[in-house]
DNA sequence: GTTCTAGTGTGACAAACATCACAATTTTAA
DNA sequence: TTAAAATTGTGATGTTTGTCACACTAGAAC
């Protein structure tokens, strides 16, 4: 299990085995069960996650109680109610188990003290985040400049393993469209 | 112009008289005329730029030579071809001037010297990506959740000025609707 | 096995939006 | 100033998508 954190950020920003002790003791080791909670609407954000193994949804509800899915986050991705996180404010959205789900976790404190004892973590944080920031700049403008036919295409090459995980009504609400119309799509 | 600068980094992070003049070493002061590029689409990007005064568009161009504003850079933005700029390929969007407008320029290797020379400036920058990121999703959440009619009023609500100062063309460009709908929405 | 539930497809209809066309106005440039 | 270009509003029409309804299936719980 930790040999996977490291190698993801050995990937950015290599570390010695030594450095990596030091990281990995600001993380904590956490199992999940499907449909289980890691972040829930409303609540205090403690903490920011690594997914380890399996498949979260980050939920955002509107007002109506309609749910639309902001986020899946799958092996090897950084997720968490950023906003609440970093303002230690209460979450706009929640953060569910779609399958059983291992994370290494850690608080605002930690990660800001990692930060500041080892640059080479605030380095690497800083990439990640250039690399939030970009993807979803792709989202965006795959939302302006596709139909949700061609979003649909787009996620399929992307994530084609996402389409044995997540059931079709998930995905359209992910790719913003109803779950019928989805359904009536060619390809 | 300086001071500008200066007082926008220390709402994040306070620095000293001196620190703030090694910070300016590192960037190159630019005036642009309304229309200049100063990227453009398929060209380099050398530089990350910081907006004193005017205001920016940045465009995606589809296949079909269609334009569609992926973000609006006011005084105080940070702008960039990001995924560009940070992997060193060949821009995906133009980044051109709605206004005349006054620029702080920072190349990727100046960046990431003053990052690892003062380590304030990559927390700087750090806090400056995460809100970023944070912004880019709260736009998600807007196309997920709401109609044209209701992404209208939310940047109405968020950037008032915005109006007086972009044609309804460009708002629509970056609404994701044609011109005439935006021409007939309601409020 | 049987029941219950979640997931899925599809028809019918309504609402939202795009596209094309044209006129009126404002801005820009020579 | 004056002609050209850009901006905006609006009508007509077709496409896309949402919503409601119902039927079917597969898997989970008992």
């Amino acid at each position: 299990m930790e040999i996977k954190l490291k190698d993801h950020i050995d990937k950015l920003i290599p570390l010695t085995d030594d450095e990596f002790a030091f990281v990995l003791s600001h993380f904590k080791f956490e199992k999940y069960h499907k449909n289980d909670f890691l972040i829930q609407q409303g609540e205090d954000v403690d903490d920011c996650y690594y997914v380890v193994t399996g498949l979260l949804k980050l939920i955002y509800m509107d007002q109506g109680g309609k749910q639309h899915i902001v986020s899946f986050a799958m092996e090897d991705w950084w997720e968490s109610d950023f906003s609440a996180f970093f303002t230690q404010s209460k979450a706009k959205m929640s953060l569910q188990c779609i399958e059983n789900t291992v994370v290494f976790s850690i608080s605002l404190s930690d990660y800001q003290k990692l930060s500041t004892e080892l640059p080479k973590m605030e380095r690497f944080f800083l990439q990640k985040s250039n690399l939030g920031h970009i993807a979803s700049q792709n989202r965006i403008i795959s939302f302006l400049t596709s139909s949700a036919n061609e979003r649909y295409e787009q996620l399929l090459k992307q994530y084609p393993t996402l389409f044995q995980r997540v059931s079709k009504t998930l995905l359209a609400s992910y790719l913003g469209v109803s779950r019928e119309t989805l359904s009536r799509l060619s390809s």
